[in-house]
DNA sequence: TGATCTTTTGTACGATAGTACAAATCTCAT
DNA sequence: ATGAGATTTGTACTATCGTACAAAAGATCA
């Protein structure tokens, strides 16, 4: 070793933790949580991969400070809008209203966290993707209530849908709430253009509408096949 | 050695090469692809890990022949049905034959593949979340034309909803799609076991019908912002 | 200033990764 | 049965993984 940087030129990171939280976020949304390694998450966040070691002892550990972070706020949010939603007087405005109680905070930041939810809305998808046990017991524990408030008040708009059938579609609500995330650039190749899959005001209100229409469809009858399956052939 | 097969059909080991791409298809769809090593992949199917490098060469290589093994046959399938629901007269059955034969295949096999299609899509949707490089390109080159067949046909049964819309909620509908498949035991915790995630056939239809729906909504006017945001404090 | 605590750095270690390769084994037409 | 080609096995090499740990550097306050 000739010499060490004497010069201040280093401009110290205020909050290297900070730092490497922010870096270890996007790789995980972008890359999932075994492509990526703590030495990938040091370098982003111009840190010593023993620095993770000290702030998250684990790399288990640096994930669930992720989840710890955003968990709550979100959630948060999402019960203020959804108590908000259901003081909406017209049906078709509630409706609409619940469904963007849902969306929205998935969208954007419930805190003055940096990046915003999309961020680590889309890490939850990665994660739920990889099965990553660590994320599913906490998203399992920390949003199932949520889910449970998001149903019920559906459901009391609804009330001539079946429960089943809109857990069902509540499912498909986040699947392409999470799709919407992780791929938003074949938005803009399928349609040549002229729609911009990353800009999140436009995915919101888009998914909003499909999804309010989506929900007041028939409720699907088990029992009475009519003449159901016009060009499919039978299957099981 | 006590007895060898006499026959031409091996008792022991009939094909190695296929349990492998087999033991692949099934780890890569639940773990992800980084999460699995070659020699998981190898004890999984009851083989050495050199065999693995002899069959396909890299772990790349392995991933690609899963995806050649299973897009034709599964395009081909999805042709073969969007042609014939393009012949249905009734124009709201013809709409739900179109969104059929997008998803079907996607469920069930479309040729003689163990394990049906509903594997290889999963496998689909963890690649496309970690971003999977080798997964992107085939993708894009394999069902790019498939999509647009199907955008296409949705449009001209939907001819009022601007293209953009409909690429949109056909977005919607393949992360509905995927969602369903990664993490199936979701919509029965949240039923509370009232309906099973992993019936394919309620699946199917519980997304064909809820798709229909989202795709009839009424188009989305963005010039004409009306009385809309009853509820979500304005954001950008 | 010097003592003490926090944070960062550098380095090392054992485990495991992907893959190469030669030897062993199997298959099958002759 | 035998030889040639296809397949499987066993092993080894190098790279990189997560993590531990001691030393260096920085921060804080008597």
């Amino acid at each position: 070793m000739v010499r060490k940087p004497t010069s201040k030129e280093a401009a110290r990171k205020p909050n290297m933790r900070e730092a490497i939280l922010a870096a270890a976020e996007e790789l995980f949304a972008t890359k999932g949580f075994n492509a990526v390694s703590v030495r990938d998450i040091a370098q982003a966040a111009g840190a010593n991969p023993g620095s993770v070691t000290y702030h998250f002892k684990t790399k288990d550990g640096l994930l669930l400070e992720i989840y710890r972070r955003h968990c709550g706020p979100m959630n948060l949010r999402r019960s203020e809008l959804l108590a908000a939603a259901k003081r909406v007087r017209d049906l078709q405005d509630r409706l609409e209203a619940i469904v963007r109680a849902y969306v929205v905070p998935a969208f954007t930041s419930g805190s003055d966290l940096a990046g915003g939810g999309a961020r680590f809305t889309r890490l939850r998808a990665v994660m739920s993707a990889e099965g990553n046990e660590v994320a599913r017991k906490i998203i399992a524990q920390t949003f199932d209530d949520t889910s449970h408030a998001f149903i019920d008040a559906v459901h009391e708009s609804l009330p001539h849908i079946p429960r089943t059938d809109i857990v069902w579609r509540s499912h498909f609500l986040l699947g392409a709430l999470y799709y919407s995330l992780v791929t938003p650039e074949r938005v803009s190749r399928l349609s040549r253009g002229e729609a911009d899959g990353s800009d999140a005001a436009c995915a919101i209100e888009q998914l909003v509408q499909a999804t309010v229409a989506a929900l007041q469809a028939p409720a699907l009858d088990q029992a009475a096949p009519a003449r159901r399956r016009p060009v499919v052939a039978g299957k099981t």
